[in-house]
DNA sequence: TTGAGAGGCTAACGATCGTTCGGAAGGTGG
DNA sequence: CCACCTTCCGAACGATCGTTAGCCTCTCAA
């Protein structure tokens, strides 16, 4: 792919994650490229095309993301290791990352169907965390897997609204986990 | 406020939920009340005005749901009403909910700085509930509670996208509590 | 030196957008 | 019975939408 479709689909990425999908015009990505609009057609098809992208981009980076946690040794430390590892995509892509939590739903067919399977997929390697430490005994006997998965998938995927780029996803990672780990209450009151 | 135009209002908020703002059309909002799109101007001066009012009642559905929480008594109790309260909200009202927490951002000008305002206040009012609990030994005295109330705050703001109307929200939210409060590690590794 | 491809321009297309307007039907209160 | 108010219709408005077309101008490899 040439730098300037490249340039493109960033240009799209950060219109789409200020302005939404529908909020976006082609008149607006044109502006910002520098260029007539009708010029963009040199390098899309259609406008659609362009969302297509930036959420299977999006896809890609978490899943790429998961991928580099280990799938062995403490399952307390592959949910930290994945919470940062989500946190981190979310401020090094935040655009991509907003698309992919909230723009998506724009997506029309087949490429809608499709990237629902790989969100859920996403979700579903995130579950199998809490599901497993509740199996090999490092997280409660009695915890409500689903529910915990939901709890820590409700921060990662609200992220995107208040993390900003340059902060330090590493810590806010691990204040996360340490809040789902061991709860807020006072050791007295236990 | 007439019958016929309170029915504009709930067939907006349904549709821009389902859509989007932007992705819904005045045409689309005529259609479903089942007239002529030029006939909406009886009712109302812009489209946007139905998202004001749309995003207003979230607003003010929140607002009140709060409000019915005790503000005295154990803070502990009072995490778990407020999480209640809130998941109540989403379920009974969740094309609102939806608005308030998606779309409220097509807002512009004044009705969008005064919106966040009040949106800024209800995070406020749920951020107040972890600082006392702390500050009143309720919680752990080294708790973060800015991370804790963003936590609770991320389960209950992505909650619409999850949540469907007839779920026993009550139960939930006491799940989440729990969690909150207890954290998932198992009491032996503790 | 030539030719091909990449990237951009201008102009225009049909469609749809949000909004306006004058008029008419129907019901309500004086 | 009349005057009014609400609600809707039908037609049209200018603006903007996504997309297409033909043509021009570079760059660079053959």
């Amino acid at each position: 792919m040439s730098a300037r479709r490249t340039e493109l689909t960033r240009t799209a990425a950060r219109l789409f994650a200020e302005k939404g999908y529908h909020g976006t015009s082609i008149g607006d990505l044109a502006e910002a490229m520098g260029v007539q609009k009708g010029s963009l057609y040199a390098h899309i098809e259609s406008k659609a095309d362009l969302l297509w992208e930036v959420a299977r981009e999006g896809s890609a980076a978490f899943h790429a993301a998961l991928d580099a946690v280990a799938d062995e040794g403490p399952v307390v430390e592959r949910i930290r290791a994945a919470l940062r590892a989500h946190l981190r995509v979310v401020a090094e892509q935040l655009d991509v990352a907003t698309v992919f939590v909230r723009e998506w739903r724009y997506l029309e067919g087949e490429r809608r169907d499709e990237f629902v399977t790989e969100r859920r997929r996403y979700e579903e390697r995130f579950r199998a965390l809490f599901r497993e430490g509740r199996e090999l005994g490092e997280l409660r006997a009695d915890l409500d897997d689903a529910t915990a998965a939901l709890l820590a998938l409700s921060a990662a995927n609200w992220a995107y609204t208040w993390l900003r780029p340059g902060s330090e996803t590493d810590e806010l990672a691990d204040r996360f986990t340490a809040l789902l780990l061991d709860g807020m209450r006072g050791y007295a009151s236990r």
